[in-house]
RNA sequence: GCCAAGGUGGCAGAGUCUGGCCGAACGCGUCCGCCUGCAGAGCGGAUCAUCCCCGGUUCAAAUCCGGGCCUUGGCUCCA
């Protein structure tokens, strides 16, 4: 079965075929890096993440560049605040840093580039250029506004018609502009006071304007906000790319003036396929930074750990909207528990001398098989990622009724539960089964526990139950839980 | 106002493109049982859905068509 996905522009599930039918082109509409990440954030990059692991695991090269926004005007209205300096690209910087951190901790791949707008300037004034050249943009006091007009096409992705359209930009731009829904490719000066003071909610009488300006042929100026990631997806990858991604809240205006500018430029289809993910929701409404109502990345890592965060990202499609709450984020610890320990129950049983490789178990067998199945057509169905993972519990499900219904196991079936549960859980959805041990302290850690169990088992095998709980609870406070089974006590962190 | 995406059990969330296998998946929760000194995990079972409403097409509709109601998002910065 092949991969098919529902592309935006069209609004139709279509066959993924790429222009060349072994690599893939992906960008990645990246972040403005002007605060910490937030889930939201998170969750189209773990989305893209598995995209970009599936796509490789069904055989394409994939050349995978990811955005970094460091040239804006709320980067400026950050500066000079929280002692993150005075220059925009240092405000930059430092959200850049916070932000491939959290990506690290998240387990994403990387991308093969990442490229930023203030390295790409160059690359922009060519293009707008081009834009130019075509009789798509004309230059107005210093700044380059798209015409719209120009551009029959426009409104096609958002499906939104012209007419019916609000104006783009502030206030101040309509007079250079011929059409309220022109957007600037090219913008004069700094940033204005106005501008900064919106962002930073300040009065603009003691703001001064700011940020960086380059030289063009029109003047002094900044690019525009849309233009950035035509010039940086040309640049790194092509004229013509096979998949674009980004959030939801992006189809418009962002993507819009992308196709608009791009195409205007080439006259090439500037990407295939366009993806969007969809919104993570808190009661109702959005998770977003000025709606103040977000759970920073950092956060949701240190209190539940990356597994169960990709766990509960991955728990919807990415095309749908995700719902949020403390309730969701306990569901996906207890998925993430379930799933692990079945992977764990299946290391363990294969590595115990009850496991025989003469022992055949026909349903072991066959689910694993039909579930390999399951797995494949749900990430082929326009990446179901939630299909997909009832496919892991399934197996999660034969594994122990398998463990528990038998004295003898099946050496051979066990090893391939294990081997699709690496395959699928940590190739493609990305979880880390194996890693419960990175600073590689555990094995000390190991050993205390071990030997602080067998002073428990010997308070239990004289009946002082009290003293046994009582180290059980303990260690338990420190991560440490303990099950009694019917070979012994067995631990996990 | 315009545009887009949705409305499925206590929760969450598949299935809707390609109508029948959906008497509705996977999971979380709750209850009971097995196991256990207890707990947990696991297993077994139970609980739990007139698939937003009305009408239509069809032998057959959660799925297709028409109308309505509601929610969220975009139209200003946003993954």
């Amino acid at each position: 079965m092949a991969l098919s996905l529902t592309n935006t522009l069209t609004g139709e599930r279509e066959p993924f075929e790429p222009q060349d039918p072994d690599s893939v082109l992906l960008y990645f509409c990246g972040l403005t890096v002007n605060d910490d990440a937030h889930l939201g954030h998170a969750r189209a990059w773990v989305h893209v993440d598995v995209m970009h692991r599936w796509l490789e695991h069904v055989g394409y090269s994939v050349r995978h560049v990811e955005n970094f926004t460091d040239v804006n005007e709320k980067i400026v209205a950050r500066a000079g605040t929280a002692d993150l300096g005075d220059a925009e690209s240092a405000v930059a910087l430092h959200y850049i840093s916070s932000v491939i951190e959290d990506m690290r901790s998240l387990n994403l791949k990387r991308a093969d580039v990442y490229p930023r707008v203030s390295e790409h300037v160059p690359e922009i004034i060519d293009l707008i250029e081009a834009v130019l050249e075509g009789e798509h943009a004309y230059e107005s006091d210093g700044s380059v506004y798209f015409d719209v007009d120009s551009f029959p096409d426009y409104g096609s992705l958002s499906g939104q018609d012209l007419d019916e359209m609000e104006s783009q930009g502030p206030e101040d731009e309509r007079a250079e502009k011929r059409n309220p829904q022109d957007f600037a490719l090219w913008k004069a000066g700094p940033v204005e006071e106005e501008a900064i003071a919106q962002h930073r909610d300040a009065d603009p009488e003691h703001v001064e304007p700011g940020g960086q300006t380059w030289d063009s042929p029109w003047g002094e100026g900044r690019p525009g906000w849309h233009i950035e990631c035509s010039a940086m997806s040309m640049a790194h990858l092509d004229e013509s790319i096979d998949l674009h991604v980004g959030g939801q809240d992006l189809v418009f205006p962002h993507h819009e003036n992308e196709i608009a500018q791009s195409e205007a430029a080439t006259g090439e289809q500037f990407a295939k396929y366009w993806l969007h993910v969809n919104l993570l929701e808190t009661e109702g409404e959005k998770m977003s930074t000025s709606l103040q109502n977000f759970f920073t990345v950092k956060n949701a890592i240190d209190e539940v750990g990356p597994n169960p965060v990709r766990m509960f990202l991955l728990s919807a499609q990415y095309r749908q909207s995700q719902t949020y709450s403390q309730r969701t984020i306990d569901e996906a610890i207890e998925r993430w528990d379930r799933l692990e320990r079945g992977y764990d129950r299946a290391v363990e049983a294969a590595d115990s001398p009850d496991a025989y490789t003469k022992e055949t178990a026909h349903a072991l067998r066959q689910t694993i098989e039909e579930q390999i199945d399951a797995f494949r057509a749900a990430m082929n169905d326009d990446f179901n990622t939630r299909e997909a993972l009832s496919a892991l519990f399934e197996l999660v499900g034969a594994v122990n009724e398998h463990i528990d219904g038998r004295d003898r196991y099946d050496y051979e079936g066990l090893r391939e539960a294990i081997e699709t549960f690496e395959t699928f859980g940590n190739g493609v959805m990305g979880f880390t089964f194996a890693d419960r041990s990175p600073d590689g302290s555990v094995g000390l850690a190991e050993e205390l526990v071990a030997e602080l169990l067998e002073v428990r088992e010997r308070e239990r095998e004289a009946g002082n139950y009290e003293t046994a709980d009582g180290i059980r609870e303990r260690i338990a406070e420190l991560g440490v839980e303990v099950q009694d089974t019917d070979d012994g006590p067995e631990f996990r962190f």
